[in-house]
DNA sequence: TGAACGAGCCC
DNA sequence: GTACGCGCTCGTTCA
């Protein structure tokens, strides 16, 4: 039986890379503080405004019969006894522990279309999380240095996750707004580049699909991830919803992408994926999705097939939604990717086995009770995050060596984010493509398929929310992916260049 | 005062 | 038979 023993190897690369997070940690982050005082004032009307709103409302008396002098107007408790207790609105949603209704936006929204004190509530509380988690959390971790500017620190550590992830806190750099664009602008426009400079990023593409494959074998994956014609999330957009690629919108394949394919990877199965498909596509936004160049929803087009009920995920009858999804999976996993089906039975089994299993990088859990979902998950996550982690080593520390003065701010999973000079723009990211695309190999010898990275930037002197894609020119330099839309939003590229005081690299 | 809970944000 | 992976931070409730 193996014995299941982190390696030397793997010790090293740990206390190197801690060492380099280290000084990522005592850099920190730019924070604009006109902006973000500004930001706080603006927010907190806005959420003042909508509960005003809220209180006008016919159904806020109902509220405060209820709730008297203990009303509090962003209480998810609150809301759901309202809503579901006293309006008669049924709850879909039940909370884990106490069995109470649900007060999440997925519950709640429903509910919204014919209640407009909730639909109130649910934007307030956007914006509750937007001030309080995000724009005062930050505020409260600012510092002034030396140069009079302020900065936030965010602490990086490497002890607190199961799967051999980094976690981050205070504030926590790693879940800053991203999605909704609203909030994202709100949030991110409150970090910027040192004066004269300009914040860059290189993600790692598709790393949590890439990696599995030498860990699995499976071949279905490997084509995908090698052949630039494929895309499976389209090709499950198809099946799920017997279109043609035409018909998939780039939305489509988006909520796909989300609610079908990663969540099955990770251990979903049909019996939450139908339900959380058929809602996405009858809500995006607010919106029904509709088929490419259509007027036809995605419901209708279901309908037309003869599917026009989610049905019941435990005891799907023929013809229903849950059904259809139901057959999806046993293809999933039963066909398409097969091989990666009896990886997991393995892994499974020898971990039960041995009590522990160990990363192709060399770190070694020996625990037990972990469930399937656990075991299968973490030498993937934590092995993507190695990768990365070794390439922030060393861009870091070349970085340093050669007296650059770009540097390394921070890390997210799997992507490496940069204070840039722009004179050292090209250098840096040049430098970055090939330790995290070529390099990589010699850190991880079994990584037998090809990675690939995502540079992006934002202009000199803008915030995180401006960043846009970069891509290779053929004379090597980095310029935007579409030149177009970035010269429309931020005047001529020619002007991302260094000025006069900074003089050339 | 601290733990538990429920919620929402990220990869 | 399966039954969404890994984190951090917030406000509220309750012992």
């Amino acid at each position: 039986m193996r014995r299941h023993v982190t390696t030397p190897e793997a010790y090293r690369f740990w206390l190197r890379l801690a060492d380099n997070l280290a000084q990522v940690e005592g850099r920190g982050v730019r924070i604009d503080k006109g902006y973000l005082d500004g930001a706080i004032t603006q927010v907190t009307a806005d959420i003042r405004a909508l509960e005003a709103a809220l209180q006008a409302e016919p159904d806020f008396r109902v509220w405060r019969r209820r709730f008297g002098e203990r009303t509090r107007l962003g209480a998810y408790d609150q809301v759901a006894a309202v809503v579901y207790g006293d309006l008669g609105f049924k709850s879909e949603l039940v909370t884990e522990k106490k069995g109470r209704a649900a007060a999440t936006a997925a519950n709640l929204e429903a509910v919204a279309a014919a209640c407009p004190m909730v639909r109130h509530f649910l934007e307030a509380a956007k914006l509750r999380k937007a001030l309080d988690t995000y724009l005062v959390g930050i505020r409260r971790e600012m510092v002034q240095h030396a140069d009079g500017l302020w900065y936030v620190h965010p602490s990086y550590n490497l002890n607190s996750v199961l799967t051999f992830r980094s976690s981050c806190e205070r504030p926590n750099y790693q879940n800053q707004p991203k999605r909704n664009p609203r909030i994202a602008e709100i949030v991110r426009r409150c970090y910027v580049p040192r004066p004269g400079r300009q914040l860059g990023e290189d993600d790692y593409g598709q790393i949590e699909v890439r990696v599995p494959v030498p860990i699995t074998g499976d071949a279905t994956l490997r084509a995908y991830v090698c052949d630039p014609t494929k895309d499976m999330h389209y090709d499950m957009a198809c099946q799920l919803f017997r279109l043609e690629r035409p018909q998939v919108s780039k939305a489509l394949r988006n909520i796909v992408k989300g609610a079908y394919v990663f969540a099955t990877f990770y251990g979903s199965y049909y019996g939450l994926t139908a339900k959380d498909l058929w809602e996405d596509v009858d809500n995006l936004d607010g919106k029904p999705v509709r088929l490419e160049g259509s007027d036809v929803t995605v419901r209708q087009h279901l309908a037309a097939l003869g599917i026009a009920e989610l049905g019941d995920p435990d005891d799907p009858r023929p013809g229903t939604w849950a059904a259809h999804v139901r057959a999806v999976d046993e293809d999933f996993w039963g066909r398409r990717f097969r091989r990666y089906a009896d990886w997991k039975r393995e892994w499974y089994a020898a971990y039960l086995a041995e009590g522990g299993f160990t990363f192709p990088t060399g770190f070694a859990v020996r625990a037990p009770g972990l469930d399937k979902k656990q075991v299968c998950n973490a030498p993937i996550q934590g092995s993507g995050f190695h990768l990365l982690g070794w390439a922030l080593c060393e861009i870091n520390e070349r970085l340093v060596k050669r007296r650059m003065r770009s540097m390394v701010i921070g890390e997210i999973h799997d992507c490496i984010n940069f204070d840039l000079h722009p004179a050292e723009r090209d250098d840096v990211f040049d430098l970055a493509q090939r330790v995290m695309v070529e390099r990589i190999r010699e850190f991880a010898p079994w990584l037998d398929v090809p990675l690939v990275a995502e540079p992006e930037a934002a202009p000199v002197d803008a915030s995180w929310h401006d960043l846009r894609a970069l891509k290779a020119a053929p004379d090597g330099r980095f310029v935007p992916s579409d030149m177009g839309k970035w010269e429309a939003a931020f005047g001529p590229w020619a002007n991302q260049r260094p000025t006069e005081s900074q003089g050339a690299a």
